[in-house]
RNA sequence: GGCCCUAUCGUCUAGCGGUUAGGACAUCGGCCUCUCACGCCGGUAACACGAGUUCGAUUCUCGUUGGGGUCACCA
């Protein structure tokens, strides 16, 4: 068997979409599992549509999915270069191959000659759409002229292409479909289809993973590999992502930039379990490790229809994410969006961990347990109207006062003895826990939900603790 | 419109001829409880429709309908 390789093509013309995420990671996962290599390929050939900065925005996504690449643009590779506009040469190459053999052939067809056709062919009731040019360069001799002019690839005029895809089954596609297709443009550069092939060849990809809309591009593709003379590679064709109405989704529905997530705090395996499990499944299970991920993925069970893209199960594996790390690992992590917040908090703050460690069960993305944990930190802390407004009243003072006392005596200043003291008093003087307890909580947070009492009271220190109960 | 793909709870899905059609998210009850969560227990909820094959179809075949994709000198 011949090693897997696998590759993400992207085109470079925006953000990093999750959509491609996805197919970068079943890619990704399949080549990992099979101990294969994979390639991140740049497809650059449409120049008025790209940018450095989108290649910059793929290489960011990339990694911080932590999908990482064993060959591509920037640390090159065998195969390379692996910008395909670095490229041009080996297409050249090939398109001579493809027309020496009788492949491909030279057309010099103008703009309005095409246009005038297509509106003839619409005159006798032909719809625009199904339009198909029919050269008049095909079947003539040869000849090279100085001339502007496409390359077309001389498509059979009978029969069909077929492809058992590993997500989809027998897929087929019958010539007549399919019109003698341009292999490069009037200024020399490759397109898509051609230029995918002589990678996909010469980068020896063994399997082409890659979004649904492609479907109708693999026969074409096919028909090049072998007047090529070379079998094509494997292909699996992975089905979109859609909003929850069903259409495409779009900006309007939701995030869609990858690094929109990093921005908000996902967590990237929380992400990728999520994206995963859009569209693959194992069994009953719903919580995956990346090394499960690797384990365990494969196409049989990648289903064909689209999926409806939910945050709220986002949220909810997220979550589960977030509470198989460690306290430490949190605190690190989500550190920086603390000081995103205004807050000049130290690495080394022996309140960090235990903050966020009060908070790691309740919290769901990054940003949103650096919210959870803010008033450990800020002096004072932001007070809820409506909260102050109904737990801070008078009547509460002389319970405050009481605790604080109690508080102020406890030592030493743990959650446990907090609690001991607290519970002790509670009972001598009759009054229930739910009496105080959320008074307590809106004088020591500023808010009506929080984590527990003594446990916020042992993060925040005697001296603060007693300070915010009094006031 | 042609061609291609696709169809199980609201959502993601398990299922690969015989199941009380399972799980998760969401939702609704309840328990726990100092709030919010977490956790635990329980409920509501699905095989799009019509033929055919078969002793038997959610499962196989065909058709209908719905949804998606695609028909470039874009990728």
């Amino acid at each position: 068997m011949t090693e897997v390789r696998t590759r993400f093509a992207p085109s470079p013309t925006g953000f990093l979409h999750i959509g491609g995420v996805r197919t970068a990671l079943y890619s990704w996962l399949y080549a990992r599992r099979h101990g294969g290599k994979f390639v991140l390929r740049i497809e650059d050939t449409d120049k008025e549509r790209n940018t450095p900065e989108a290649v910059q925005a793929i290489f960011d996504g990339m990694r911080w999915s932590g999908l990482d690449w064993d060959e591509g643009p920037d640390i090159g590779g065998p195969y390379g270069p692996y910008r395909q506009t670095e490229r041009l040469d080996i297409y050249r190459e090939y398109v001579e191959k493809l027309i020496a053999s009788g492949h491909a052939y030279r057309s010099y067809e103008t703009p309005q000659e095409k246009e005038a056709a297509r509106a003839a062919f619409v005159a006798k009731g032909g719809k625009a759409e199904g339009f198909q040019f029919e050269s008049p360069w095909r079947d003539r001799a040869p000849e090279v002229r100085d001339e502007p002019h496409v390359i077309r690839f001389k498509t059979p005029k009978d029969g069909a292409t077929s492809w058992d895809d590993l997500v989809r089954g027998k897929l087929e596609i019958a010539h007549r479909e399919i019109q003698d297709f341009v292999l490069v443009r009037g200024d020399g550069i490759p397109l898509y289809n051609f230029a995918c092939v002589i990678d996909d060849l010469t980068m020896k990809i063994s399997h082409v993973v890659r979004g649904e809309e492609h479907i109708l591009n693999t026969a074409p593709q096919i028909l090049l590999f072998r007047a090529l003379g070379v079998e094509p590679p494997k292909f699996a064709h992975c089905p979109v992502i859609l909003a929850q109405n069903g259409k495409k989704l779009s900006k309007r529905d939701a995030a869609v930039g990858i690094h929109e997530y990093k921005e908000q705090g996902y967590l990237p395996d929380a992400m990728n379990n999520y994206l995963v499990r859009l569209g693959w499944s194992h069994g009953d299970q719903e919580i995956f490790s990346r090394a499960e991920l690797i384990e365990k993925f494969d196409f049989e069970h990648v289903g064909a229809g689209g999926a409806k893209y939910d945050l709220r199960k986002l949220a909810a594996v997220q979550g589960e994410h977030l509470r198989m790390l460690e306290p430490a690992k949190i605190a690190s992590l989500a550190l920086p969006f603390l000081l995103k917040r205004g807050l000049d908090v130290k690495p080394d703050d022996p309140r960090v961990v235990p903050a966020f460690a009060s908070v790691r069960i309740r919290a769901s993305t990054l940003e949103d347990a650096a919210e959870r944990v803010d008033f450990y930190f800020r002096e004072p802390p932001v007070f809820d109207e409506a909260a102050s407004k109904k737990f801070l009243v008078p009547a509460a003072a002389p319970h405050l006062n009481a605790i604080a006392d109690i508080v102020e005596r406890t030592d030493p200043f743990l959650e446990q003895t907090l609690e001991a003291s607290v519970n002790a008093w509670a009972e001598a003087n009759q009054v229930a826990m739910k009496d105080f307890a959320q008074a307590a909580r809106v004088a020591l947070t500023g808010r009506s939900a929080a984590p527990g009492l003594f446990e916020i009271m042992a993060v925040l220190g005697k001296d603060v603790s007693v300070r915010r109960l009094r006031r």
